[in-house]
DNA sequence: AAAAATCCAAGTAAAATAATCGGATATTGA
DNA sequence: TCAATATCCGATTATTTTACTTGGATTTTT
């Protein structure tokens, strides 16, 4: 599975999803204006999940998109794997100079390596990163510190 | 950080490379011939990997290349991060449309999940996926089934 | 000196990402 | 019924990233 920022905008406008459904179905273009990302692209995106079940949609004004089931069980895996299609894992199967097998069994580590990523992230859902955003919010609100520190802070602690 | 077929290369590469070192240092070459990636291109990784710091490097003939440190010092986190430049991790920081503010947190969350992503990978050793390695090599020499079962039911555990 | 290797920069082809366009269809409410 | 609001959808395009190619240079060994 890759990981890539199409995964991410998929995530993030899940999560603005998830984040606001309880007031009734959520239009893309909201999502887009929030999140800054293209209506047409969101469109696209959505498509994918609706298609993989992970978001119902109604029509019409007052319609949008509303989570398929319980924010707990829609996970961060389910949601990449729905816009970032299968394009194929192992690459070697079929291909004429594997006989030597090395390289298959690389193959295979990163397979495996693939697996228990995909694993971890199957765990972590939507609901729980709802509950986190909410807890995170109320911290924020007593954080001291201008915007530009906390921020700052918050990116050294990432990647 | 993100997780793409770049990374995946460099990590292959750097598999077949702490798989071989024993015998001394290890040339591109050979690892484009084994793994399938062009010789320039590992040229271009291996750049990246030396001035990173996870590889050393001798020319001339009987050369190649070497890890820096122990494969057990080496992790998954670091092959990927040294090939896969920075990337701005915030992208929303300095951006005007960002004092509603609800969108810095959706960022927010995913460099979380990002930063625990990164936590994980940096707990993937080398060493750890050359043991790995090895204890599935004499397990696949006891697999009584024909290759293209084992390769698919391989493929099906992973994402 | 010749060969084997890393080094390096520039350019290019192919693929993926993100956006655009031009609609069609369904639904609501005035 | 009509207009507005929304999802749907396919085709096209621009941009970026990926992967490769080319044409060297430098270093080291034999």
């Amino acid at each position: 599975m890759r990981l890539t920022t199409k995964g991410r905008f998929a995530v993030t406008a899940m999560l603005d999803l998830a984040l606001r459904e309880s007031r009734g179905p959520v239009t893309l273009a909201g999502i887009s204006e929030r999140q800054g990302i293209s209506l047409s692209y969101l469109e696209q995106l959505f498509g994918k999940l609706r298609r993989n079940a992970l978001v119902t949609s109604t029509r019409g004004p007052g319609g949008g998109y509303t989570l398929a089931r319980e924010a707990d069980d829609i996970t961060v895996a389910q949601i990449i794997i729905a816009v970032d299609e299968p394009v194929d894992a192992t690459q070697c199967a079929g291909r004429e100079n594997c006989h030597d097998n090395h390289r298959c069994m690389t193959h295979d580590l990163w397979t495996d390596l693939n697996a228990t990523l995909f694993n971890y992230l199957s765990n972590v859902t939507l609901g729980g990163l709802v509950r986190q955003h909410k807890a995170k919010e109320t911290s924020v609100i007593h954080d001291k510190r201008v915007p530009e520190q906390a921020a700052a802070s918050a990116a050294a602690g990432a990647a």
